[in-house]
DNA sequence: CCTTGCTTCTATAGTGACTGGAGATTGTAC
DNA sequence: GTACAATCTCCAGTCACTATAGAAGCAAGG
């Protein structure tokens, strides 16, 4: 399999494909005579894992971790569930923010009634909320 | 006043001050002889602005919008209106997707009970699930 | 006058996680 | 033979800052 497969296989751009592959979230795969990269079932594998990882808002490091705890399948996995739970109550956290954000700009909108600027209530919003 | 100042008033590092004349979001200030920048009410006003807007989540790119709307007092604010609601919209949106984020990320975290990294749940929902 | 220590200055590079483009090869189908 | 797609490497750009180095300015105390 070419990098162009692995892409369509994982919905991954090949450009961030080799990405991968720089900082080392990929091997390095074999290469044809020619140079060009060829891929497993494995990688696809990975790759996945990869890009799961990022959709559930994990960073390229914690996906490091837990490849490399995923390597070793003997051990306690305390350490993948710290990894899970620390992200978790970020999302929540970040959750709460946006909740309070959204309110914040819905009264906003609410408010403003479509005259002129200088009465404008969206703009008078951001110049004189308090931080 | 200088920058140091501005800065206290504003909760704003020195070096963001300096970055947001240099993208044009604040006017380039008044230099003493000897170089230094001093600042007035009204650039605290506008930073704050910038601040606020920031905080609120909008891009610089909307910020630089929403001034250059605010500085034509006479104008309608039906532009200034449609930016907040898009933002709004996008605010929602990112909202649904860290919620469910969050769904995935709890039922992960709860499924799984401490045992070897060879039967961890959290592993498994990261190589396993579609996207 | 001199030192100490804080503030400010410019210029440049780094962050995270990619994305895009230039310019050169390679592989394939007609 | 030639057109075209796929791939290669290398490097720059994105966003919104943040940090660092090294130089200069400024006020207060000795």
């Amino acid at each position: 399999m070419q990098i162009g497969e692995l892409s369509r296989a994982t919905a991954t751009k090949v450009t961030t494909i080799r990405f991968y592959e720089e900082i080392g979230l990929l091997d390095r795969p074999v290469r044809t005579a020619s140079g060009r990269r060829t891929y497993a079932l494995r990688d696809v594998e990975r790759l996945n894992f990869v890009r799961n990882g990022r959709r559930l808002g994990f960073s390229i490091d914690e996906i490091r971790s837990l490849i490399a705890l995923a390597s070793e399948p003997g051990r306690d996995c305390g350490e993948a569930m710290a990894i899970a739970s620390r992200h978790l109550a970020a999302v929540e956290e970040r959750l709460g923010q946006l909740a309070a954000l959204r309110d914040e700009l819905a009264a906003m909108s609410r408010n403003c009634d479509r005259q002129r600027i200088a009465d404008c209530r969206v703009i008078q919003a951001i110049a004189r909320q308090a931080a």
